[in-house]
DNA sequence: ACGATAATCGGTAAAGTTACCGATGTCAAG
DNA sequence: CTTGACATCGGTAACTTTACCGATTATCGT
């Protein structure tokens, strides 16, 4: 910048203005830097710049799991929208642990990246207000924590519930099973929208059937066999199951499969997530759309709008309704097909 | 540092040395330091520490999509071997688009990341000597470039070619034919492969059953379908098909079977990537292991090699040998499992 | 007791940028 | 001619940390 000043005969001053577009600069001395610094290819040294301003123009994001397409849908949307404000990502991966999440968020509040988003583990929420006290604002995604007013975007994870087994029951189960998330809002929410259903309907609800996945969306293949295995040894045996996720859901089916059942005739099964290569499974798996680029593009736009206002704005809470995909999985006694699965299946 | 200091009757410069694990500082102080350290619960400002040292601890990512497993495994295990390292990552998406790829690197040049690691989709060099030119070291994966001496990890593609193609004639396939990826390193050298096992094996190239995919992972699924329906109006009709990956190659076999024919019966399909739910789908395919979290340590391992040496270190290359993973959409005539997929599927 | 060596500490300057406010010049209205 | 408004520009200081080297003290062998 100093050459730049000495070859224009302006002040270092002017050249930095020009460099972040301040109106108070005239016309033709701007074109002249502008000019210069694309002759000498020049960038501004970003270190020197959050120095001064106190801003780094990084964005922290801590996920449980960046294998898991529905975060990776996330990161990747996120990404997009926060480039588009001069911004970029630093991801960081929690493994569902929440010790490991505390050290990764001190990490990057330490780092003092402009503002965090977190889809957490924790159930405890010390650890946020340790994030406020040091001033930095965060968005929570996909899971919200009791206690605590914070900006959120997510889903609606009671009606997650309740859409999956109403759907379970209008393709005429009667014995419905759930293979539970971890004790998370997820998990927690679609137990409920779960047992809300079912009493609605008139059913009972019965503790058997509901079996506990304590890390929801990790290694969740085997742990979706083995909750099936515990189920059909359950007499009566349910008729149909809610899976946390479809993984669990993938796990699960293919263990019915190999035990000879059939799905859904045997057994119906619906996991949530809707990944990408569900129709491509030996039985089709109905899910639950849970809108994860729309979850990546709302918490950047919260994100940015933090970011651009001098005072923090008003906390937000951004809550999606999820929608049903019906593929085979679920389809007994030709119940109807919505338009979205027609298309896709 | 500088409240620090006065509190306990020091310089700052100590204080400094205390946080950077310099050994030129007393026991006794050193301690007294990092408790008052802790008790103020004081982070050092990296931003200043950057603008000195001119580092700044970050590593810049690009691939071409973080939605696809194999980017998002790479991206996993790097980010996890570089935080040992006191490392963070910075991801970036270049939706296979060389265009968007150079302003991506562009903007983290700018950003001054002490080293860049890179899928390229780019098929010329000019960008790569210009990231040399700014000193910003950097190491290829999956894709290298033709003309290019740079630090590369991947698999040998030649080789994967060869191995899948091999598989299917050694079950009894007569037809291969190949869909084949972009015209980046790995698309051109595994067609290699695929051609070179076919004439050593005696078997006449046509040039008809090699379908091009210009965006190979990309919209991957439906490109699939479309590239088995031209294959499937070819006469003689193909028994045998390679797929650059298996998303490719879900999307081919899905076509087939909607069309009635048999999988590995009528037409025996071998992918690219093992998926982890590749033995899920409706038929469980056949896939080459590209030791995708391998790829990432390996790089990560290099970057740090480059990162604590004084010296750029001499040009690495890591070419990792691929595996064939055997499962139905291959398994004809009672042809051999391997041990792999014996556990696998 | 002396000088040499090692251990420990600090002073100065520098890194590149921006915030804040004051300075200058221009022009038109009164 | 003066005044005020507006547009344009620059000076000073500050942001926080570290590199480099010089200074001081302690330790030890002879």
């Amino acid at each position: 910048m100093k050459d730049i000043a000495r070859d224009l005969g302006v002040s270092v001053i002017t050249i930095s203005k020009v460099l972040r577009n301040h109106p108070d600069v005239g016309e033709e001395t701007r074109e002249r830097v502008l000019a210069r610094v694309k002759e000498l290819d020049y960038q501004p040294n970003l270190a020197a710049r959050s120095l001064v301003t106190g801003r780094t123009y990084l964005v922290g994001l801590v996920v449980p799991d960046l294998l898991h397409p529905f975060f990776a849908e996330i990161a990747k949307s996120l990404s997009d929208v926060l480039r588009g404000g001069g911004y970029y990502l630093i991801v960081s991966s929690s493994e569902e642990d929440p010790d490991l999440e505390e050290q990764e968020i001190n990490q990057l509040l330490a780092r003092r990246l402009d503002i965090l988003i977190i889809a957490s583990c924790r159930s405890t929420v010390d650890l946020f207000f340790r994030i406020e006290k040091q001033n930095t604002p965060y968005v929570l995604i996909d899971r919200g924590l009791p206690g605590l007013t914070a900006n959120f975007v997510g889903v609606d994870d009671e009606a997650v519930g309740v859409l999956a087994t109403k759907h379970l029951i209008d393709v005429g189960c009667k014995r419905i099973a759930h293979i539970r998330g971890p004790g998370t809002s997820p998990g927690i929410h679609r137990v409920e929208g779960y047992k809300r259903a079912l009493t609605q309907a008139g059913l009972k609800v019965n503790d058997e059937y509901i079996i506990a996945e304590p890390k929801g969306d990790v290694e969740t293949r085997q742990r979706g066999a083995e909750a099936m295995r515990e189920l059909l040894s359950l007499k009566p045996r349910p008729d149909g199951l809610f899976c946390f996720n479809d993984p669990l859901a993938m796990g699960a089916m293919n263990y019915a499969l190999d035990q000879g059942l059939r799905i859904p005739e045997d057994i119906a099964v619906i996991g949530c997530g809707n990944l990408h290569y569900d129709d491509a499974l030996s039985v089709p798996l109905s899910s639950i759309n849970q809108h994860s680029r729309r979850i990546g593009q709302e918490a950047a736009r919260i994100a940015l709008a933090i970011l651009n206002s001098k005072m923090p704005p008003k906390v937000e809470s951004v809550v999606l309704q999820p929608e049903l995909i019906v593929r085979r999985s679920t389809q007994r006694r030709g119940a109807k097909r919505t338009v979205a699965a027609a298309k896709r299946a």
